[in-house]
DNA sequence: TTGAAAGCGCTAACAC
DNA sequence: GTGTTAGCGCTTTCAA
């Protein structure tokens, strides 16, 4: 059968809490002697601690949640990604569930995690309309992290982007090169974080008095932008700001199929900068969002919540930054 | 402090052994009142069993490990996705965990996989000489089942597809469209079954007497295939198989760079269909995977596996089809 | 129909 | 320095 601490013990000779100190990094108080004996006895007997026991009156299981909205969506597996490495690194295992905007769904995986006695959880791009399952997390006192998407209820730990001057950035972008009828693929208030996107084209266009375009997509993804951009394109326009680079891939589809060339006849701007950003045809110009820098600053503060026990309310917002690449021509006058 | 199941039965008034066979479906023998009175108790104090305790002598945790060698590759967030939805809805919550394609890596989370308890482990594009992992499923009694990539140990559970016969039927597709210079970017052959659609592209190649143009890529993703189809372009071929889809990418981009437009003046075809493929300019012909299949097959079989406690081998081998779309052209006679 | 009590493997307060 | 022992919350055997 399994070894335990009791065959460990008769196996050195010394008691049960000997072992279990010493396994714990907590029998300075022993001789070498004892040390080297319990030691052996471990290697000798390939003991390994039993999970379920040793958390038995523990409220802590090395365990970290991370819901995702989408993990189909590049932007969500890369910062999973990295957010996983770091917390591998120090010992921690990550329950990556994948939610699809489903907040019914996404309850339920924090009931899950709870019930696990997870050590925290990372809500990335999940619905916003969430306070029920925050207190649900506050009320076990449970640390939690919101990434790329805030709650609607504003005290809440994250790490998140500036959308609206992402957003803002965009729209400038285009303006300056000369662009005016910009079409502009945004989703549902709820999608909070991409909505915000929006806002921040409509006050660029407001700043200049230009009549905005805006379009709003099903879902956030390839299919729903394509969709919307067929409908801004024969509204004439000659630039879209798809509030995604997962929509701007729609985008292209679009153009193509109505014998419009990118950038030539349609300038195209995303958003996240994925990778694939990179090695699309042509290649995306976008609002970087520095996703190892968000993992990096969200690991860490995870870890600080978890181990220092104190659930203090800190939100970060990290800057986007633009990033040119061949999808963005400057308009002609004619 | 937390409700036990103590609580519950000094509430209803009965013993906690009462309870705890109420609570587990395992009390027919009690009276309707009883059962009636610790429901009652039940939701009055909001009970919630207590995971590690009532795992404690068991060997489950309706938890099930997914480990996938690229979650940023859509093709495994497709699938891991398909699965976890078949999987949540029947109880279970999964681990997934990414790789890298790293052997350390992967034994590291099979450990902790089973440190954990899992009822089960995903294998997802693993690193197929993993004999010592897999024995150490094995020797736990854990049923495991390899997904998308068979382990060089033959007799193992798993769903894969025909990755030769797609490596063929591409090649065929491309031989049938008149080209003959047809390069082809595989990766190293520890990737066995990308390596194995590229030895179905030799059969093809070699079937009909045409030299073959063997591009090896250090990895599968969109930078490698990019580097690889920069060498084969300056061999003159008049079409590439990418033996996956994100490689087609990297070759979209080197055609470009060189001036070449797809399919004009090059033919490409990728394997795997994620759904980017549809959205790519021009759209990708492909071999499509039957990724909806192989995860419900896959979570049926992991869901059989747990269930009847038989850890029976059995290899599915679903059929691969090709997806004619617009990246390859008929090669005219000069 | 119901309950008492042993025990799962480990931790930690306390005694020596 | 080291060991005894009482739990942690739940399941299950056995007795009533």
């Amino acid at each position: 059968m399994k070894v335990t601490i009791k065959d460990i013990a008769r196996e050195a000779d010394v008691s049960i809490t000997t072992v279990s100190l010493i396994i714990n990094q907590k029998g300075q108080r022993f001789s070498t002697d004892t040390h080297a004996k319990v030691n052996e006895a471990i290697v000798k007997l390939n003991y390994q601690p039993h999970y379920f026991a040793k958390n038995l009156n523990k409220t802590k299981s090395k365990t970290i949640g991370f819901i995702v909205s989408e993990i189909t969506n590049p932007f969500f597996a890369e910062l999973a990604k990295v957010i996983e490495d770091i917390l591998v690194e120090q010992g921690y295992l990550v329950l990556l569930c994948n939610s699809s905007s489903d907040l019914a769904r996404e309850e339920r995986y924090v009931d899950e995690m709870l019930y696990r006695f997870v050590d925290g959880v990372f809500l990335a791009g999940t619905v916003s309309d969430n306070k029920h399952l925050l207190s649900k997390l506050a009320s076990r006192r449970v640390p939690y992290l919101l990434l790329d998407r805030p709650s609607d209820y504003s005290d809440t730990n994250g790490v998140f982007i500036d959308d609206f001057a992402g957003g803002m950035t965009a729209t400038e972008h285009l303006l300056q090169k000369g662009h005016t009828a910009i079409g502009c693929i945004t989703t549902k208030p709820q999608f909070s974080n991409i909505y915000q996107r929006s806002q921040g084209y409509l006050a660029a266009m407001k700043a200049i008095k230009q009549a905005p375009l805006l379009e709003e997509a099903g879902f956030v993804n390839e299919q729903s932008g394509y969709l919307a951009a067929q409908a801004l394109i024969n509204k004439g326009v000659s630039a879209i700001f798809a509030c995604n680079d997962l929509m701007a891939f729609g985008v292209y589809k679009a153009a193509e199929e109505a014998g419009l060339s990118v950038p030539a006849d349609l300038s195209v701007i995303g958003f996240d900068d994925i990778n694939l950003a990179h090695f699309m045809s042509p290649p995306l110009t976008t609002i970087t969002q520095p996703t190892q820098r968000i993992g990096a600053i969200a690991a860490r503060h995870m870890l600080a919540l978890i181990e220092t026990e104190t659930v203090e309310i800190a939100t970060t917002i990290l800057p986007i930054s633009l990033k040119e690449r061949e999808s963005v021509k400057t308009k002609e006058k004619r």
